[in-house]
DNA sequence: ATAGGGTTAG
């Protein structure tokens, strides 16, 4: 590629050839400048373009728009393609991917509607121009790609990739997924791409079969190796419980990077395999490969859940000293999840105190879950009255309180914290179960009767409780928000989503391990539970919720009931 | 000819 630093030099070569730069030349010429670190001589051939007229060129006032994007001078860019006698779509673009690349996404939104009020066809190109605005942005916006996604003449590779990031950067898995399935079916070929952009949502819904088989696509059309790609798979397969398949993939890599380690190891932190995950993180050490804050995060954590106290306290040290990593409030969050959790809940309320910044509400929401597991009264109701405060629309702390309260017989506060709820008309946020069966994935909400095997499902689940209560099960109502009488609490926590996603794959499939996936974390009596399920029908069972994997086989759980 | 698409934590 043409480089700015030997522009002079090229200049002067082609002036001694006879040669003089035309509208051909200027555009290259102009590109080589905005990717340089020296836009100033970008600015002097704008001069010299315009001197000769050729700044009226299509192409040239193109590779004008962005070399000023690039640097920021919007103002510039704007008045160049203001001025040009005729534009093309990709005089838009460059124009929204210059306020995209700084940062003023609502200026890039508005060029579109632009574009569009004078008959300019948004494109692929388009869509790729703004995506960096599409990270966790508003509903209406995603609505808008979408629709400029659906209006395409033409649909090719690039827009449907970027539909689905977007999708992915929004946490809409199930659109990601839905798209890349519509993609297969109108015959575009995924690349490289699409199935690291993909992958992920795969991931995110234990979407273990798409996962494979994108898998086997890739391995059929030879897209590895490829950094990025195979992250990804490492990725999906870590957060579908594969472990063994997630460490094949790293293994075969010819070169990874932190992402790649760092994927492994909280593939083996959120399993409750914490000193397989320290093992590794040793490896990655001696291996040349140096951790940065996300991979500290993923190592603290899988001591947290792991209880190994001492190593993680030593990671943060040694992030801090040896790395001059600064932590951020992750770092602390992790911290306080590895004191709390291994019931060291005064220590984690001090930690907290001496923070340099102010907690958020994952700080506050992991000390009030220690304090409910540790019935530590007195820190809680702290925790949780700063929790009410920063977010008093989320059900689950007003259940951690109650909780709290319940476990010691506090019961006029019980009452007290279910009618607040009531008053501030909050509803406790339904739990969801995600299983896969036949390449779809089946949500079940808890208490759902919608599902078409809904009466089966229900039939079986009564059948295996009266199995259960045999081998000594006593549903636990303290998992439970004390509203109802206690004969429907047993009612109520029958019909976890988990459970009923459970019931529904014992069902339908043969094979182990049954996975489930669910929004929020399991509670104590489905976790005991669902011991006795891996115990009668003889399968083992692999639930992920919010924090991490159960492993359940044979009446026991990968955990060890520490979590 | 000019713009523009991907991975890692909690």
């Amino acid at each position: 590629m043409l480089r700015a630093e030997n522009l002079d030099w090229h200049a002067r070569d082609m002036v001694d050839g006879g040669f003089s730069p035309d509208n051909y030349t200027y555009p290259c010429v102009l590109k080589a400048c905005s990717c340089s670190d020296n836009p100033r001589i970008g600015f002097q051939l704008h001069g010299v373009v315009f001197k000769v007229g050729f700044d009226l060129n299509l192409f040239v006032g193109n590779g004008l728009i962005a070399l000023y994007g690039k640097c920021g001078c919007l103002l510039e860019a704007r008045r160049v393609l203001g001025e040009m006698p005729s534009r093309d779509v990709v005089s838009w673009n460059s124009m929204v991917a210059g306020y995209v690349q700084n940062k003023r996404f609502d200026d890039a939104l508005q060029i579109c509607r632009e574009m569009e009020s004078l008959r300019h066809k948004p494109d692929a190109g388009t869509m790729a121009s703004l995506l960096p605005a599409l990270t966790d942005t508003s509903s209406e916006i995603i609505s808008y790609v979408k629709q400029m996604f659906v209006n395409l003449e033409k649909k090719n590779l690039v827009s449907w990739n970027v539909m689905i990031t977007a999708y992915m950067k929004n946490s809409m898995p199930e659109k990601a997924v839905d798209l890349y399935l519509q993609m297969e079916k109108c015959e575009v070929e995924p690349d490289a791409i699409t199935c690291a952009s993909v992958l992920p949502a795969c991931g995110d819904l234990s979407a273990l079969l798409l996962g494979r088989r994108i898998h086997e696509y890739v391995e059929r059309k030879n897209l590895c190796p490829n950094l990025l790609l195979e992250n990804s798979l490492i990725d999906m397969y870590a957060r579908c419980g594969c472990l063994e398949d997630a460490r094949r993939v790293f293994d075969r890599m010819k070169f990874r990077d932190v992402a790649s380690w760092t994927s492994l190891i909280s593939a083996y932190g959120m399993t409750g395999k914490g000193y397989n995950a320290v093992a590794l993180f040793t490896e990655m050490l001696n291996s040349g490969q140096s951790p940065d804050s996300i991979a500290f995060v993923a190592i603290i954590s899988a001591c947290s859940h792991s209880g190994l106290y001492n190593e993680g306290k030593l990671y943060f040290k040694q992030m801090t000293d040896d790395y001059g990593i600064t932590p951020r409030i992750e770092h602390f969050s992790c911290l306080v999840d590895l004191l709390g959790r291994s019931g060291r809940v005064d220590e984690a309320y001090n930690f907290i105190k001496q923070m340099p910044m102010e907690p958020n509400e994952r700080i506050w929401g992991t000390l009030l879950s220690s304090c409910r597991v540790y019935s530590n009264m007195d820190i809680g109701l702290v925790a949780a009255d700063k929790l009410l405060q920063l977010d008093p629309e989320e059900s689950g702390y007003y259940v951690l309180l109650s909780n709290i309260y319940a476990k010691a017989g506090r019961w006029t506060e019980v009452t007290a914290t279910r009618s607040l709820m009531k008053r501030r008309k909050i509803r406790k946020r339904p739990g969801i179960s995600n299983v896969e069966l036949n390449n779809q994935v089946h949500t079940f909400l808890a208490g759902d009767t919608s599902h078409p095997q809904s009466k089966e499902i229900y039939e079986e689940l009564s059948v295996l409780v009266g199995k259960m209560k045999e081998l000594g099960y006593v549903p636990e109502t303290d998992s439970a928000l004390h509203d109802v009488e206690e004969e429907d609490k047993e009612c109520h926590l029958a019909v976890h989503s988990e459970k009923l996603a459970i019931v529904f794959a014992i069902l339908n499939t043969r094979e182990s391990p049954i996975r489930i996936t669910k929004n929020l974390r399991v509670c104590g009596d489905c976790h005991i539970a669902v011991k006795l399920i891996s115990k009668i029908v003889q399968r083992e069972i692999v639930v992920r919720d919010t924090n991490r994997f159960h492993h359940f086989k044979d009446g026991t759980c990968s955990c060890c009931d520490y979590w």
